[in-house]
DNA sequence: TCTGGGGTCCTAGGACCC
DNA sequence: TCTGGGGTCCTAGGACCC
């Protein structure tokens, strides 16, 4: 049974979003990301990117390239609005909506004939209401898997709709650069070129048992099935978080010891307060380092039993912190803690050691005071505790 | 031009157990 | 006396995505 999926992409969304609620920024070049000596741009308008601009890209340079351009941060929460609206119109389709991030999603539409009519038309109706109504543009892309559904919105860019039928899908991949494909970064790619692979078309010529030679069985495999645009993964509605982390990179090295300990608290208090809020406990506590020279190094714990206790996390934190080796006179670029091996809070271990009314009492004081209301005196956590 | 922050998934080695 | 063979858990690192 043939399946229909149809990939909606927010053109250009952040910036998008920006010039929307600031008329004055329309038909101007805006680029939204991180402001600091250290940001990096998020997302460049079209007129931007027309200047070279584009994301990851470090914000010093774009502003280099587009120095009349609009610099703006991300308003995260108005995004957020936008795209649970996009999410509404996409879910009168189909209950079937997965969510990629705030500017993307698949939608199942296989089987709805019936009550929608015709597919195409479905397509042209969404890619029709979404800037219609939330004044937005988008691209849309249909075929029959996910892969096939995201590459065809990405041809349709910007603003267009896009339809790929099965009997289309060896012509429409065969002149692609591979690096198009899901899953194929700028390794993978460097490595098929390596070996004279540049196309969908190229990789399509080799062999399984060559490919499976070259980079293992499994991602062997799955390069043969996607050079042949074949992919039978899901869309899946509702996904649980597997981890929640949160990381900061500073405008300047740090160097003290106590500075970094207080980072980490401050950012395991953070972590922790967002487990709770998700009604969930973890078992992994992991900090993630970058160095002045920008290697990373991540260390993790598996704890006795799973916990969403502030100051155990926030202890267990400095503790792999300061298991590290030492760091001789490098600075500390990045700090992060996250929490993985999350289960629900039901499950939460019935014993008296790490006490529900203390972590009640935390994260009262935070939610009334802000997140930062506690970190100075959890320098003593093993005394709170 | 020195390179964000939020994630997912895979691999590989060592410990440990039967 | 040249020393099995899995399976599972844990940690670390890396590729990749938006």
């Amino acid at each position: 049974m043939g399946r229909w999926i149809l990939h909606v992409d927010m053109d250009a969304f952040f910036a998008a979003v920006e010039q929307l609620d600031n008329p004055g920024l329309r038909g101007q070049p805006v680029i939204v990301g991180g402001l600091g000596p250290r940001g990096v741009v998020s997302t460049a308008s079209y007129e931007a990117r027309a200047f070279g601009v584009r994301s990851a890209m470090p914000m010093a340079k774009a502003r280099r390239l587009c120095p009349q351009a609009a610099f703006l941060p991300p308003r995260f929460d108005r995004y957020e609005e936008l795209a649970g609206r996009v999410r509404e119109i996409l879910s009168s389709y189909s209950p079937l909506v997965e969510p990629i991030s705030l500017d993307e999603a698949f939608l199942d539409l296989t089987g709805t004939e019936r009550l929608h009519g015709p597919l195409e038309r479905v397509a042209a109706e969404i890619h029709r209401r979404i800037p219609a109504e939330l004044g937005l543009p988008c691209s849309v892309g249909l075929a029959p898997n996910k892969l096939l559904a995201k590459l065809a919105s990405e041809a349709a860019k910007p603003g267009g709709l896009h339809i790929v039928r099965e009997e289309e899908v060896e012509g429409f991949l065969a002149p692609l650069p591979v690096d198009r494909l899901w899953g194929i970064g700028p390794q993978t790619t460097r490595r098929l070129a390596e070996r004279g692979v540049h196309t969908v078309g190229d990789l399509r010529q080799v062999d399984a048992s060559l490919l499976c030679s070259w980079f293992g069985p499994n991602a062997g495999a799955y390069l043969w099935r996607l050079a042949r645009g074949v992919d039978d993964s899901p869309v899946v509605a509702v996904r649980e978080a597997k981890s929640i982390s949160q990381e900061v990179t500073y405008p300047e090295d740090l160097y003290r010891e106590e500075a970094i300990a207080q980072e980490l608290r401050r950012l395991a208090l953070a972590v922790a307060g967002r487990l709770a809020e998700e009604g969930l406990l973890a078992t992994t506590v992991r900090v993630k380092i970058r160095w002045s020279d920008f290697t990373t190094r991540t260390r993790q714990v598996r704890l006795p039993e799973p916990t969403d206790h502030p100051v155990l996390i926030a202890d267990e934190a400095v503790v792999l912190w300061r298991r590290g080796e030492g760091h001789g006179e490098k600075g500390v670029r990045l700090l992060g803690v996250g929490l993985a091996g999350l289960v629900p809070a039901t499950f939460r271990p019935l014993h008296l050691f790490a006490s529900p009314r203390l972590t009640e009492a935390i994260h009262e004081v935070r939610s009334r005071y802000g997140p930062s209301s506690l970190s100075l005196g959890l320098d003593k956590g093993q005394e709170a505790r």
